[in-house]
DNA sequence: AGGTTCATGTAAGCGGTTACATGATTTT
DNA sequence: AAAATCATGTAACCGCTTACATGAACCT
């Protein structure tokens, strides 16, 4: 499933502007997708060309107008559909794996800066992710979309526990 | 970092042709990169033509030739350089989830379905893991590049817990 | 004064995938 | 007899990212 199939995911439950689109992905999709306007905005064009999707203009005073997104049958059909494809195979995809995995190259000291850095890029990561989970939780979500923050926690904190062992061998070895 | 760069990477510590790029790529990177020959031979051509990297062709008689390829001084210096950037922040994809997310469209037998084969990928993953790693440790492996692996099977036998909890639950649920 | 939020879009191009094309040797 | 392994490459194209362009209102 790709961009264009989120999108029309999202939009099966209620009408959204591309901005809004962005948001919901942002807060409650990004552990396992991620998006961006560049992405969003050319893509809702081509799904309104195709009829997927229509387009209507609303009028705001204080703030840019908004365009509102609903979905077709056509639209539903199409989101039908794609989730009936098996789903691809997962993929982690890590640039500090990267670098850590060709640490040889790199003096104790900078592996073990890159190992904090990543350290607190996760532990940002979880609290946004039980941040998130709450605040969603209580405004209604699915068994199904629980379990999908779960998933997220259960990763992210297993890595934390990977990056804290070994950030505190690191450490040992630098004195 | 991309494809680029790890190619060079490999190319640090021995002499490669495309083919044993693909398959060192394959069974201990691809927990957390991947690639594929499309993407491999491509790279070394331009690799080739900015002189980061040197052609050599071995005759083979009963086998097809070999393109043997060794990083310049030129090389040398690009990847190091592009160790010391800061790496980009992690991400998960995961097409199971999305269809798992969105799972109040698919009927409780196909969410269950769905989830028995997520399992059962898992579960290859974390086997192959575990066998590269027995396999690679014989002949030789830093300690950043064993920590890769337990963060990869930390990753897969994380998800596997979850995954088994939720199959439980469908399973209750169908009967 | 400066940052964040709301709001939409375009254009260039990157980095990669997928499918195709070929074919001998070796293992099951 | 079929499948896997070894071995290299091209061409079309996809899906997305990055950077740019604009701008008011609101919060600190």
């Amino acid at each position: 499933m790709k961009g264009q199939d989120v999108i029309l995911g999202l939009l099966m439950k209620k009408s959204l502007s591309g901005y809004e689109i962005r948001d919901f992905i942002e807060n409650r999709l990004s552990h396992f997708f991620d998006s961006s306007f560049g992405m969003i905005y050319p893509t809702l064009k081509k799904l309104e060309q195709n009829n997927l999707v229509t387009k209507k203009t609303i009028l705001q005073n204080d703030r840019p107008n908004k365009n509102i997104f609903s979905i077709t049958q056509k639209g539903k059909d199409s989101f039908l559909a794609s989730l009936q494809n098996e789903p691809k195979p997962d993929q982690l995809k890590s640039d500090y794996l990267i670098h850590f995995y060709f640490g040889e190259y790199l003096d104790k000291e900078a592996l073990y800066v890159l190992t904090q850095k990543q350290i607190k890029q996760v532990k940002e990561k979880l609290s946004s992710l039980n941040y998130n989970l709450k605040h969603w939780q209580e405004s209604g979500m699915t068994e199904e979309q629980k379990m999908t923050y779960d998933y997220g926690i259960k990763f992210y904190t297993g890595s934390l526990e990977i990056l804290e062992n070994e950030a505190e061998k690191l450490e040992k070895n630098l004195s």
